[in-house]
DNA sequence: CTAGGGTTAG
């Protein structure tokens, strides 16, 4: 290696070099014979395809990757990584096959990087082939890289296989055990993954959980709303000093919203210094989804002036949040400043919007939203309309809505139930009817409602209509002294949830059996007064049952959160839309927190 | 020298 190639090594490895100046190295390597000199175009390669600089540039790193005659397995190796990391990963496999066309030998590091390509593209078989070539060269006792192949089968599988491999391995480290949580929490194994916590601080296990682990626990805690859990989390990231770190901190003001302990979450996020983006869009969802939408823009105000910069998440918070509280101008004004960030709307943002206008009633400015976006809109875009056609009664938009959900072939038995009720709630009971037989012929399934209730560490869960619970007959007492209380402070049954064309005295009585009343009076009954009720549901709420808990305990004290009712329209008015109560039951003094879940619960949680 | 673990609206 001559001089000049070494003052250029020295040059491309000084930490400050300009664009113009790589511009000027990368013409001089290309002129002279320095292309051939692998150490010098590695270094440069490294530089522009991996390093933390702002001379990082993928494309420009390909660019110069082609120029290079015979690329050594360095040059190979930094490209794959690189590209495994990139929002192209298909590259990094193309660039493996062409290193193996090529005969240049690969290594466990070459295979995990193209092992992450093919799980960032959720590719199950490339990944599987992969697979094979880790047992044909022989690194089948390589636990990172069975770590790897772990996450492939996570991404791509139910987790049988993940587990599988889990338990061949011979050394388990805390990030494989990171992996099967990870893998659990993706597919409705929060239960699961809860369960390996303590698994994993028995006597005997090599591992222990770290700050990762306490971040993917509070996230499957938040899935089953398991707030003495999360509690738990929480204080052995306390113990283990691992609640400093800010990623950790921000997974905890999370968990409490999302578990309904918004005073808890406040006081996290109080507690920190350092308040990143991810610190105050979590805030600004937290307050979104408890009812202060009004304190999550001022607090989206706040973030600005202290002067860190809204991502693509504040965004969806912030806008979640006008919508929750009605605020239509607000709303459209922030989802236009995005630009001024640089952020283009995603679906989550769309979504918004068209929660937004159609929750006011705007059903054709939202529809023609929908319609000039500039994404495809998926099926989540137009449930939100039919939501919205629901609180309106506006049936024929709602078979609109419908038809574009067929043209996307993802009606779901919650969509047949939408339109059911947009027909029951405008009395066309020949329609309910077609709507049913429709259902039926189909053999569409509907989920059975279902909501828990955490006493004492141990959830107790309830049906409609349930009557396999040991102290049902206390429960139905409870229920029927609580609505002839509630009577008198004046609440009426909202009827127009009710799918049978029953008479308004046979629906006031049908409704009385939902799962969320029969929770609600279980926990009232086993609580002392002044202590806290937390009801869980698998299924938006009905508006009906909603009320029902607002009247309980308080219309002053509703905030809510979760899965949106089947009617009704802001968290401001007593047809509030959310599910998420923190209330307080006037008769006891108890205080109810309801929340949605986005999964049913089965079994109990010790 | 390098590697494997987390993210949102409805």
């Amino acid at each position: 290696m001559g001089s000049s190639a070494n003052s250029i090594l020295s040059l491309i490895k000084s930490s400050s070099l300009s664009k113009s100046q790589l511009l000027q190295i990368h013409g001089h390597i290309i002129c002279t014979s320095l292309i051939k000199e692998p150490t010098v175009v590695t270094s440069l390669l490294s530089l522009v395809a991996l390093s933390s600089s702002p001379l990082r540039d993928i494309h420009y790193a390909h660019q110069i990757f082609t120029q290079i005659p015979k690329p050594s397995f360095h040059q190979y190796n930094v490209m794959i990584r690189a590209y495994s990391q990139s929002n192209s990963p298909e590259k990094g496999v193309l660039c493996y096959n062409q290193m193996r066309n090529n005969r240049v030998q690969t290594d466990p590091f070459v295979l995990s990087f193209v092992l992450k390509s093919w799980t960032r593209m959720n590719h199950l078989i490339g990944g599987k082939q992969i697979h094979c070539r880790v047992l044909s060269d022989g690194f089948q006792a390589d636990s990172l890289l069975l770590t790897s192949l772990m996450g492939l089968y996570a991404s791509c599988g139910d987790g049988t296989d993940a587990r599988k491999l889990f338990d061949e391995m011979s050394i388990r480290d805390t990030v494989s055990w990171n992996v099967l949580i990870s893998c659990y929490t993706r597919n409705g194994r929060s239960r699961d993954a809860l369960s390996l916590f303590d698994v994993m601080q028995k006597e005997g296990c090599e591992s222990e959980p770290d700050d990762v682990t306490c971040l993917l626990l509070l996230q499957a805690c938040s899935h089953l709303c398991a707030l003495e859990f999360g509690k738990r989390i929480h204080k052995y990231a306390d113990d283990y000093g691992y609640s400093d770190r800010i990623k950790v901190r921000n997974a905890l003001i999370s968990m409490y919203s999302r578990c309904g302990s918004f005073d808890k979450a406040f006081e996290v996020f109080q507690g920190m210094h350092d308040k990143n983006v991810v610190t105050w869009s979590a805030m600004i969802s937290g307050l979104a989804m408890n009812g202060h939408g009004r304190d999550a823009i001022e607090a989206f105000r706040e973030m600005k002036k202290v002067g860190v910069s809204p991502d693509d998440q504040t965004f969806t918070g912030v806008l979640s949040a006008c919508s929750h509280v009605g605020l239509v101008d607000e709303g459209l004004d922030i989802f236009d400043s995005m630009r001024e960030y640089g952020i283009n709307p995603n679906i989550h943002h769309y979504g918004c919007i068209v929660d937004l206008l159609g929750r006011a009633g705007l059903l054709d400015q939202a529809y023609d939203f929908i319609t000039s976006m500039r994404v495809k809109p998926d099926s989540t875009v137009w449930r939100t309309l039919l939501g919205a056609c629901r609180i309106h009664r506006h049936a024929s938009l709602g078979e609109h809505v419908v038809s574009h959900l067929i043209e996307l072939k993802a009606q779901e038995a919650g969509d047949y139930v939408l339109l059911l009720n947009i027909y029951a709630s405008v009395g066309d009971w020949e329609k309910v009817a077609n709507v049913r037989r429709l259902m039926r012929e189909k053999g569409i399934q509907t989920t059975p409602g279902c909501s828990t209730t955490e006493i004492k560490g141990k959830v107790h869960e309830f049906a409609v209509d349930d009557d396999a619970h040991p102290r049902k007959k206390e429960i139905y007492e409870m229920l029927t002294d609580i609505e002839k209380q509630l009577k008198m402070a004046g609440y009426v049954s909202d009827i127009t949830c009710e799918l049978h064309n029953l008479g308004a005295a046979e629906k006031g009585n049908a409704l009385i059996c939902h799962s969320e009343k029969l929770a609600i009076a279980f926990a009232v009954l086993v609580t002392p007064p002044n202590s806290k009720i937390r009801v869980s549901n698998n299924l938006r709420i009905c508006v009906d049952c909603h009320n029902f808990a607002k009247v309980s305990f308080g219309a002053q004290k509703v905030t809510t959160h979760g899965l949106p009712v089947k009617s009704g329209n802001w968290d401001t008015d007593l047809q509030g839309s959310h599910l998420f109560s923190s209330l307080k039951f006037s008769g006891t003094g108890q205080t109810a927190t309801i929340s949605a879940l986005k999964k049913s619960m089965t079994g109990v949680l010790e």
